[in-house]
Formats: structure tokens, C-alpha cells, sequence
DNA sequence: TTTAAATCCTATTAATTTGATAGAGTACGT
DNA sequence: ACGTACTCTATCAAATTAATAGGATTTAAA
């Protein structure tokens, strides 16, 4: 008897990313109301609480949020949450949106294996494919994340 | 004195598929013309021969190319460079194009942090974004990265 | 019919990355 | 001074990438 598992893998954002989406997203329902704690968020969103504390942390250095340390202290956005895009949280810990570092905006890098970057199709190509997905991860933002059901 | 390394990781297109999508495009050039063989385009595009023979068979598995085996074989196109798309390629090598796996069209998995997927306001914003990948990804084909200087 | 050439296929490897945990240190309200 | 919550760095196991290795198989040609 023989059994084949077939595991397939997906280049897709980094949990670390998705949670730092879920984390502003929930920060932005609160936006202007005081700071939420990093152990409320990571129950509320089912994140690993030692792993959203990074995330927090990273979020801070970026001055995405703020933070008021000690005893009754907390996180809590300091960006309006409509200024706050996909690709801002995704370049951040994700890297580059294109596909191909040589078609990078924020992350450009040759490639060792072109001869000839100018006459390069595949570069003129992937920029296109680049300004799909930057176009669609620039106009989402925190906000867009938050539902009317929310009223908020 | 202290020197400080930064290292910025970027979640790209792998190597190996764009060493698919370069192979992909040197036998689009010779399609309808006979074959080509793994040294031969190892050699032209700059990559690593034994990894460029797993890719061929990939693709030939795919069936994107055919192969002749035995002394003097080779590698020849099968579809037109028109039908074959980046989405296709990406999708084999790479997996999917959503960037959350309860948006892939082809690689579909929900979440495990999700409580409530149909109001999931990620799920409908990520839903546009990924279109606006897809789209550009299906638009541009192997054909694209023939340049006219290539008289073909 | 032997030999060489080329594809076919699977296994293995080193380096890197991810996702997470651990454990201090620091700030601050009570 | 005490407890709480943020700050920071180190460490870890598992998974993935980018190759390399080494045969097995097929075919043309000597």
C-alpha cells in the first residue's frame, strides 16, 4: 500500500503580517479612546501573546502606534487608520511588494544573473505586475478592515 | 567599533521560478524550431544545470514542454507563449497568488484564527487585492518577454 | 550491440527563515 | 516598594530554499 501526501506550499504574507493587520485593526476600532493591552489584543485576535508583544514593538518603531509603559499602561494607534495601508503593514514586515527585486521600489537590487538591466523584458513586465498589486495594497487601509457593524 | 549588518528579507518570486520563467522564454524563442537541451539553455540564462533539469521536468510534468530523450534530445515548447501566463508559472512553482490562504482561488484554506468568515472584513478586502494581481499576472505571458529585437 | 549522451527521478544537504518562547530589563501607577 | 505592562535580545524547532549528487532510463549513433 502506498501513501502519497502531497503538501503544498504558498508563498503568501507572513502570519507576523497578519497580525499586525489584525492588531492596528483592532487598535483603529479604538482609535482616540485610550490604549488596549497587548494581552486583550492577543485574546481577542487568537495571536500567541510573547509573538504580538514583537509585533507591537516593531509596530511602535514604525510609529504606526504608541504606548504608555507600566501598571495600566498599552498600545494605541497614533496614524488615522485611513493612513495606514496593506502595503505600508506588508512592506514592513514582508518586504517588497514586487516580485522581482530588480522591479523593487523600496527594496531594489540587481540581478546577478542579467546582463543587460535596460533591454531586460521580464523587468519591464513584472513593473506592470508590480503597479497591479501596489495600486490594490495602497487604496486598502486599517479602515477598510473595519466593519460598519462596528459602528465606528 | 561596532559594525552593523542589516539583512532585509523580501518574500519574492523564487528562483526558482523565474529560472522557469527565463528557461520558459529561451524555448519560446526556438518554438515550432526543434529543441533546445538543459546545458544549452543552463548556459545562456545563467543557471545552475542539475536545478534547471528539475525545473524542465516540472514544466514538462505540467505539460507546458515536451521533451525528446536519448542522445541529441532536448526541450521544446508545447503550448503557445501566448497561453502560458506568469499566473500559470507563479501558481506551479510558487502556489498562490492571494496573499491569504482564505482567498486563494487554486489554494483555498481557512483560517484558524477565523470566527466568522462570511463578515470576515479582511477576507473582502484581500479579495481585491489579490485581483489586482491576478490580473496583471494573467495578462502578461511568456510571449511578453519577447523582445522585437528578437525577430521572433 | 555497445557506447555515449541526454532526460528522468529521488535523496540529501547547508543555509536561511519562520513562528514562537523565554527571560531579563525598564517605566510607571498605586 | 510593589506589581504590572511595555522593551529588548536571545534562543529554538520546524520548515523551506537553492542547490548538488547519483543513479536509472531512453535513444541515437558508432
Amino acid at each position: 500500500m502506498i501513501i502519497q501526501v502531497f503538501i503544498i506550499f504558498t508563498i503568501m504574507m507572513s502570519k507576523k503580517c497578519k497580525y499586525a493587520l489584525k492588531a492596528l485593526t483592532r487598535l483603529a476600532k479604538n482609535f482616540n479612546k485610550g490604549h488596549l493591552q497587548t494581552a486583550d489584543i492577543a485574546k481577542l485576535e487568537n495571536i500567541p501573546k510573547k509573538f504580538l508583544e514583537q509585533i507591537l514593538l516593531e509596530l511602535k518603531h514604525a510609529r504606526m502606534v504608541g504606548s504608555k509603559q507600566g501598571s495600566g499602561g498599552g498600545y494605541f494607534l497614533i496614524k488615522n487608520p485611513k493612513e495606514i495601508s496593506v502595503a505600508d503593514v506588508y512592506r514592513l514586515f514582508d518586504g517588497a511588494i514586487a516580485l522581482l527585486p530588480c522591479v523593487s521600489i523600496n527594496f531594489y537590487e540587481r540581478c546577478e544573473d542579467c546582463t543587460d538591466e535596460k533591454s531586460c523584458a521580464m523587468q519591464r513586465e513584472f513593473i506592470k505586475i508590480r503597479e497591479g498589486a501596489r495600486k490594490m495594497m495602497s487604496k486598502v487601509t486599517i479602515h477598510s478592515f473595519i466593519k460598519e457593524s462596528d459602528n465606528q
